[in-house]
DNA sequence: CCCGATACCTACTTGCGAGTAAGGCTACGT
DNA sequence: ACGTAGCCTTACTCGCAAGTAGGTATCGGG
């Protein structure tokens, strides 16, 4: 019989699989790809390679190679805001809140890095149909910051120095999150705790309180 | 003459120029090529409009297009430095000298928005040849603001909490400095010096002060 | 006045990669 | 058992922009 062979003679026809796990394969090839050489350089050839599909497929189900990225951010941002949303407690006093935020954030970095690489590099740089979809993620994480610092007010009477400034100052401290993170990709021998003390120390006791010795430390429950 | 009229004929032959000017033209119009689109989305074609001048030129004079973004990463990256340094007063106060650093700093992406775009959206996305340049420009940035703030050290003794936490402390102020030099860009309201307040206010004295009305304030000169 | 060098141009080639046309295989419902 | 819906592929088209070939004007010096 011409089927006596058992060895697939094909050359590697893919299994059929159903469209919701492909998606998920080709986001995943993407994010990985994208990470690597940026949009642009990023071939769809490459992609489809990854992720063991056919370039086709990758147009029908998810669309153009814009429409792909933006799949991705959207997944990745979420994935991160939901981690550093979980992280906070609202019960706690507002630096233990911050605390927890930026260590979420951290151990999130540490944990995806490719993601976090898409994430600030990728698509701050591009101006197309990106930025909304980046800037609105990047706009509720600024808000969500803002919102943890405000409610110091309410707990304690904040002073209208702190009040008045919530956004741009969350701005600042997103800002300095992310380019913490960055230095930290060269600089791998920090555990996610230690760089969000860092930051924390910085950005809630100042270089004036640093001089001094007086440090932040996070509270008992490790 | 015979040529009485003055006008010139020919289609517009662009007037003879020595390198050197043509050079600095080419650049310029680079700038803002590249910050209104992107690296890969400029175009050598548009460059050479905006120039005054034909493709093959710059090709001759700055090479291919990656050589010419780097060129415009260098220039622009330098006269940033030299505008930040140039505002520092070593005799002083370290206080003050963050202070003026700031200032120079935010007064410079107020009066050169494109060549911010070009520095700060665009060189840390590409991956290729340009990273080294950049780099090593933020790395210059960043090991200043390390000494300013250690400097901070000989002065009054810092305790180990600062001295330890130089660099990583230095990239996160400078990434606050990047995030919220973006911030400002869709709050254009604001003056320089407003914007260098607030996060001298941030860094130096810290959430912490802040929810207590303590705020720093610049000297006398203004 | 001539000649080499330098500034400058028009008009092309070329390669790469996004996107598609057209069709084959498999599974499951009826 | 068979048709149809959905998974999957190979093998193209085709436009765009980087980079170049080859030639023309103009300047300065001998």
């Amino acid at each position: 019989m011409s089927l006596a062979d058992d060895a697939t003679p094909q050359p590697a026809r893919a299994k059929r699989l159903p469209r919701a796990v492909r998606e998920r394969q080709i986001v995943d090839a993407a994010v990985s790809v994208f990470s690597k050489y940026g949009y642009h350089d990023a071939s769809m050839d490459e992609i489809s390679e990854v992720a063991g599909i056919s370039k086709p497929m990758i147009y029908a189900y998810l669309g153009a190679k814009e429409d792909l990225f933006a799949a991705c951010i959207h997944r990745e941002a979420t994935l991160l805001l939901e981690a550093v949303v979980g992280g906070i407690e609202v019960g706690q006093p507002p630096d233990v809140q911050l605390w927890r935020g930026l260590r979420s954030f951290f151990e999130f970095v540490a944990a995806h890095r490719e993601s976090w690489r898409v994430l600030h590099r990728q698509s701050i740089a591009q101006g197309g149909p990106f930025t909304e979809e980046l800037m609105s993620m990047r706009q509720r994480a600024i808000s969500l910051v803002a919102a943890v610092l405000m409610r110091t007010g309410s707990d304690e009477g904040v002073g209208e120095a702190a009040s008045v400034a919530g956004e741009p100052l969350a701005a600042a401290l997103v800002g300095a999150g992310e380019s913490l993170a960055d230095w930290w990709l060269d600089h791998p021998e920090e555990s996610p705790s230690s760089i969000a003390a860092r930051l924390m120390n910085l950005v809630w006791m100042g270089f004036g309180n640093l001089v001094e010795d007086r440090v932040w430390k996070p509270p008992r429950d490790e």
